[in-house]
DNA sequence: ACTTGGCACTCGGGAACACAGAGTGCTAGA
DNA sequence: TCTAGCACTCTGTGTTCCCGAGTGCCAAGT
């Protein structure tokens, strides 16, 4: 059915159709691309891909255009990752070694990826869920208040300001940071609800209300936030970019935590190291934006995921490229610290 | 020169533009407000008008339209700014009540104010200089790191992993934890390097490089963030509207933290807590938008700006309004948390 | 002195139209 | 199975034309 000539001719179309943003010709594309056959026969070749519904004409007598499914094939057989330039490997270390703290990683690198593919660049926080507890500190604000700060591996930090509902002294909260302490230090989040379910029971009755309180807080802190940060950059990338669904759909999208994370996270399945491509209509949310995303994280201990969102029509090759390498900085300088 | 009449006039003019987006004419104008004079009446004042730089016409037989110096009349002189009804305010108050920490509350305020606004609203975080110490942490990570958690009045936290120059055990940190915290809580940031600054000499010396590590971070975390760090949300709503400028430099600007403080920050003179308001070609950076803003912070104190950026022809006395009051809100959350 | 009605003028924007160019499908021949 | 040729069908562009909204100015009215 697809012999070789007509998966280059589909290579050629969406190679052609990336670079110049117009429908694409038999008779240009018998020339750009040296195929050695004549236009007429790349018309037949087009004619069947198109019965295949890989590509499609805009128009009666334009050229063609590939569509979700033609992509698909390209991503799938047709392109492989291309790898980035030394400068820009460079580039990215130098950039990225400079962060000071989980914030500023985050930070950078939504900015670096939104550059480096020019295109609008995701970055989902580092979930809770896999990371361990590194410390807990409580610190008495007032006689009734008390913050509470939790510092994790991946250098997180979460605070919450805790109404006590009694006056409690510091000895006892100093007491009940070193029970905690000793009780949650270097345990997986995941763990945390068991570990102090029977905690109040081991403490002086008196003391009850307020760690109950205090604990409560904690397992919110814990369940609410895990995984519901993210990021975006680089929206100005789409001021000259054409979406079918319309910018502002896109733009609404991307300050919805809630579809983002959709967006980032449903195809995570089995192996979350690997990129996963949605090309135009196989996105369930943004029709017309194709989405290319990696989990980032050291090793097997995947902790978030990245990408970049962009235009159907992009290239894929470069995009793939940029967003695995940055995935793999990310996840080296985070193992590092 | 400008009797209440042509006064009267520009009004409508301002009004009648914001709301259909298209220039008006004399005939228009003298029906849709009662004016009680004739359109040739009209169109005396609005040539007079026109002659002192106050509207324009885009092309000789059409409407007028008004420019930078007439925005700025009727802000100044014609307008008074819109109260927020009932049912605002107490979407207002819920809303940011629900904020669980100094992250949330910015988070909230700024999409509160686009969603009120429908433009681009801005908030910048807290600044450190003027809140003071609440605790300063040591957490010891391993031997050689320690974790610098800083917690300010304002409920803003700062952490920074140190690297030390040589192993130093846990009791000495305690010790150091506990000198810091006598000396600094409860003084005002601004005060730290002076009071820091012979903190080595009153330890012990084989104390010392690790205790000028750690101060130097600490002092580097005070001077580096104080105030670049700043958040927009409601992009969307860029998306109907049409900039002179061009879209993508207002988006590149929102992402630019430098660009974005300037914005905000250039005008807060004399009386931070006063709206200011920047018309189109006032505004040194970009050009034909217009920015609404205000200090907020609890009373004498003011901490930060937050504003509106919108195209020149924005509702001035709704958006005014609206930005006035978020800016309370959230004056009175911070103040009593 | 100000206001009003009348009138000629000027443009911008939309509709109608023609036309060139690119691209196609099809058929016949190598 | 590929190629060449040919007739056909579009879109996009440039041109022309016309309508209408709006103006500026002038003369008459209050």
């Amino acid at each position: 059915m697809l012999d070789d000539r007509k998966l280059a001719v589909l290579r050629a179309i969406v190679e052609d159709y990336v670079s110049t943003n117009e429908p694409v010709g038999s008779k240009a594309l018998a020339e750009r691309h040296n195929l050695k056959v004549s236009p007429a026969t790349v018309r037949n070749d087009m004619a069947a891909l198109e019965e295949d519904g890989y590509i499609t004409q805009p128009h009666t007598s334009a050229g063609r255009v590939p569509t979700d499914k033609g992509y698909r094939l390209f991503v799938d057989r047709l392109s492989q990752v291309k790898p980035l330039s030394g400068a820009e490997r460079r580039a990215i270390e130098t950039f990225l070694a400079g962060a000071v703290d989980l914030d500023d990683v985050v930070t950078r690198t939504v900015r670096l990826l939104a550059q480096l593919t020019r295109q609008v660049a995701v970055v989902q926080y580092p979930t809770l869920t896999r990371s361990t507890v590194r410390h807990v500190e409580l610190v008495p604000l007032t006689d009734r208040r008390v913050m509470l700060v939790l510092i994790t591996n991946t250098g997180r930090v979460e605070q919450r300001v805790v109404e006590l509902p009694e006056v409690v002294e510091e000895t006892r909260i100093a007491h009940l940071r070193a029970v905690l302490n000793a009780c949650l230090d270097g345990c997986g989040l995941s763990a945390v609800p068991d570990l102090v379910a029977d905690l109040p029971e081991r403490l002086p009755a008196e003391d009850r209300p307020a760690v109950a309180t205090i604990l409560s807080v904690l397992l919110e802190t814990l369940v609410e936030r895990h995984d519901e940060k993210i990021v975006f950059a680089g929206a100005a990338n789409l001021a000259g970019a054409d979406f079918t669904t319309g910018l502002r759909a896109v733009l609404e999208a991307l300050e919805e935590q809630v579809v983002l994370m959709r967006l980032l996270g449903e195809t995570s399945g089995d192996t979350p190291s690997a990129l996963t491509v949605r090309i135009g209509s196989e996105n369930p949310y943004l029709h017309g934006t194709s989405i290319v995303a990696t989990g980032y994280g050291s090793g097997d201990n995947q902790l978030a995921r990245l990408g970049v969102l962009g235009p159907t029509r992009m290239d894929y090759p470069v995009t793939m490229g940029a967003v695995r390498a940055v995935a793999r900085y990310v996840s080296q300088i985070l193992a590092a610290s």
